[in-house]
DNA sequence: ACCTGAACACCGTTCAAGT
DNA sequence: ACCTGAACACCGTTCAAGT
């Protein structure tokens, strides 16, 4: 509440307003992240703000295209595809996990920010080397990226703007309900009780969902992908084939 | 606008409040979904929802049990380990495409109804019949029914809001930004713009998404347990191991 | 070019009352 | 038990001005 509340501001900028809604998203969370909050951090009239950006949804979209300028993708592929492919699901991952607040905004946002595209591009043209069309690629990308997104929002445990004392009470009173199921209904979820309150361990649960996405596209494309340049190095697509 | 301004109420409840809030998500969104909005339909003042429920996040949370309670799983499981699940995984998608605008509700609220964990309990389940252990099957419970909502809210094409003739006009918006895209940066996202504009077939994408989330599972499983039950009738779990 | 001021049409929610 | 009325502290956004 007391995060800077007029502060003598030199100037209003795009990035000045991206960086103080990345830095709130945060931590308050996504619904912090108001016009009019964002405004009077900055010692402004919400008005300020609309001519930096065309509305809200531009604001937020700068927000993630902001946050996907923070996935670096390694500069020379190395290894079997397969590696390459995790390398690069991990690189999204990270950064998905260093801002949880913000995963879900990529979901509808990836293609409407160069940062965006570019990301998006990585993704496809990793497909396309393992054998699959753009086509295919497109909508198997789509998927993989979301599938990451997802992994973050399923992680187990409470709301993750929640931190110290309060966590520990929201992860205590969801394993006290799962623990108070009828044992006959609910057999699974009552002997799962602790790990559905919370994780166990991040990164076994990280690199288990990287894992079974990794596989489910390999054996995938082992069954389809049948001698269309099958370990093809992925620096550039081979031949695009536009349209 | 006109859905029904003042209609002559007989009496207000929660399963009349969560009806029409279903209708509501369905035809205008989830941001349409408000109090203000609710009690107007329904000829009444604000404040009588609050009588039914406690907040706002526990209309959802009713919203959200309707939703699941659609979920129909096959009453008695026959054949292979991973054709179960399949037809599983496929009970809970089809509902879920059936309210897209909906979709995302599950993602956070999964343990919060009854519902949702008969949903829970089910996937654990036959994940344990399968040979996880009731903790792996908790993390990969969860993360398989998120991948399925992220099936969902990535396919292809505009917001599901949209309908008719504007939501041709953005998919043409769309198809236009990107293969105006420079085609050295962006290769392969230009040569499948039309596939990322608009979802080509529907089926084929679910089926293929399903698929690569089985060919995961089963993969990780092969890989994994060792041994451990691979084959059990999955009509309960030999024993649950509480605990 | 960059920001203010007043206003409009919305939100969720509390608190005290009515019947 | 079930609903109303007034009020509070918020939203995003338009439109007309200011400098």
């Amino acid at each position: 509440m007391v995060r800077s509340p007029s502060p003598p501001q030199e100037r209003l900028s795009r990035t000045a307003i991206v960086d103080s809604a990345l830095r709130l998203a945060d931590t308050e969370g996504l619904d912090a992240v108001t016009i009019r909050r964002l405004a009077s951090d900055h010692g402004v009239t919400p008005m300020a703000l609309y001519w930096h950006f065309a509305d809200k949804a531009a604001l937020l979209d700068g927000l993630t295209e902001r946050l996907l300028a923070e996935v670096r993708f390694p500069a020379d592929p190395v290894g079997a595809w397969d590696e390459q492919l995790e390398l690069a699901q991990n690189a999204f991952l990270s950064v998905i996990r260093a801002h949880p607040n913000l995963a879900t905004l990529p979901l509808t946002r990836m293609l409407d920010s160069d940062e965006g595209l570019r990301v998006t591009e990585n993704t496809l043209r990793l497909l396309h080397a393992g054998g699959f069309s753009p086509e295919d690629a497109a909508e198997l990308g789509s998927y993989l990226l979301n599938a990451i997104v997802a992994l973050v929002t399923s992680e187990p445990g409470p709301e993750r703007v929640l931190d110290g004392e309060p966590r520990a009470a929201a992860v205590s009173a969801r394993r006290a309900q799962l623990l108070s199921l009828a044992t006959d209904a609910f057999p699974t979820v009552v002997a799962a009780a602790d790990a559905l309150a919370d994780c166990r361990s991040q990164d076994d649960y990280y690199s288990r969902g990287i894992d079974v996405l990794i596989r489910g596209i390999v054996s995938l494309r082992d069954a389809t992908a049948t001698g269309a340049a099958p370990e093809a190095p992925a620096g550039a697509p081979a031949s695009p084939t536009a349209e």
